[in-house]
DNA sequence: TGTATTATGTTAGCAGTGTCAACATTATAA
DNA sequence: TTATAATGTTGACACTGCTAACATAATACA
């Protein structure tokens, strides 16, 4: 028996639609769909969600939250250690969670400012990585820290991108002996060192 | 007056589909509005492109040309300059031609062994990055010279992401102090300072 | 407590989509 | 010249996001 209310159906259908974006790729996700797996009728989202730009909002912002909790679980005392581990964090939630990265960087969501509480928590993870790099920095210039840790960013989140469209292809190394699949997989194999060395160099 | 045969639908609609991509982002694009655009019927395309995936790696290809001329054709004596110049083309097509960029790293074609000829393009642009720093690069070991340029690679390939992102909201900077907007905002101010830094930190 | 209002759910339907099967026309190869 | 392949059209299916109109239940207030 059901009741005609569901009672948390908003969150059931963040909860829902969260695991078929990663599992499928938000593209994969249809609001009728979701409606079905959550036994309310097709257009029952729509009381919680004007479009599906709004539901695309929703799951991404709770992938920031995930991110944030990611990166900010390493404790130590060594300041670097810190900075370095929750690199590693960053990047292996994006590889493996590489279909809500997507969701959370590509165009589903064009414009974060809409959703004020979607750039909150995006912002959180940035303010995160300044507030880790600012505790490890010799300079403490705050010019130099922002700049800086875009640069972090910006290398984390552009290997994430790349990891994804190569790591597909190992199986086909030796057809494509020229691609630059074996200095990804390096990279894949001493994710420590390599991260180590890339703070080392900022 | 049209005759039944089209003549060269094919180029046609990689040409109509590419504009449209890039002007609307190519979740936008629909075969059937394709179809009309080109004063054929709704399904003629589907004799040029099996899939509508089959069209994106069409779409992707000639983008990755497209970023392998402008990356190619900066030309002189002083190795760090090409390397830098070619930095500043890539960045620039990508944010310059941000939807194209995304639909050729984006998930419109998840794998691109399906595709060799996308494949190779995609490909030529990485060998060209790699030829260019090779030739910059004091140290000759193959294998550093591969991780070195995953790296400028995925810096830039970030970076263009995260412009992406970033640079939509400065009319509400103010509003969001806390935002990492303003290092975003100097990158772009002073790009050609900024690459030449960050080629020489490699 | 009873009732008005609001929140949440359902049904029916529109316009648009990717894709396929069956058929039509034209170019090309034997 | 004629068979075959390439290219185009028509019609249809199952699916999509979304809206309007209506149904039911929870809540706020008199």
């Amino acid at each position: 028996m059901k009741s005609y209310h569901h009672g948390n159906l908003k969150k059931e259908l963040i909860n829902c639609a969260s695991k078929i974006c990663e599992r499928d790729g938000y593209t994969k996700l249809s609001i009728r769909s979701l409606a079905k797996e959550s036994n309310v009728s097709q257009t029952a989202p729509y009381r919680h969600f004007k479009t599906k730009e709004d539901l695309y909002a929703a799951i991404a912002q709770t992938g920031f939250d995930k991110l944030y909790k990611a990166i900010s679980k390493s404790k130590s005392q060594n300041k670097e250690d810190i900075l370095v581990s929750a690199a590693k964090e960053y990047l292996q939630f994006g590889t493996k969670n590489s279909n809500t990265y997507d969701l959370m960087f590509g165009t589903a969501v064009p414009d974060f400012t809409k959703y004020p509480s979607l750039f909150k928590s995006a912002n959180n993870v940035y303010r995160h990585i300044r507030t880790l790099f600012s505790a490890y920095s010799k300079n403490k210039n705050p010019e130099f820290i922002e700049e800086k840790c875009i640069d972090i960013w910006a290398h984390l989140h552009g290997l994430i991108g790349l990891l994804r469209k190569l790591e597909v292809v190992p199986a086909k190394l030796k057809e494509m002996p020229d691609a630059p699949f074996m200095a990804v997989n390096k990279i894949n194999e001493d994710l420590d060192l390599y991260l180590s060395k890339f703070i080392r160099n900022i």
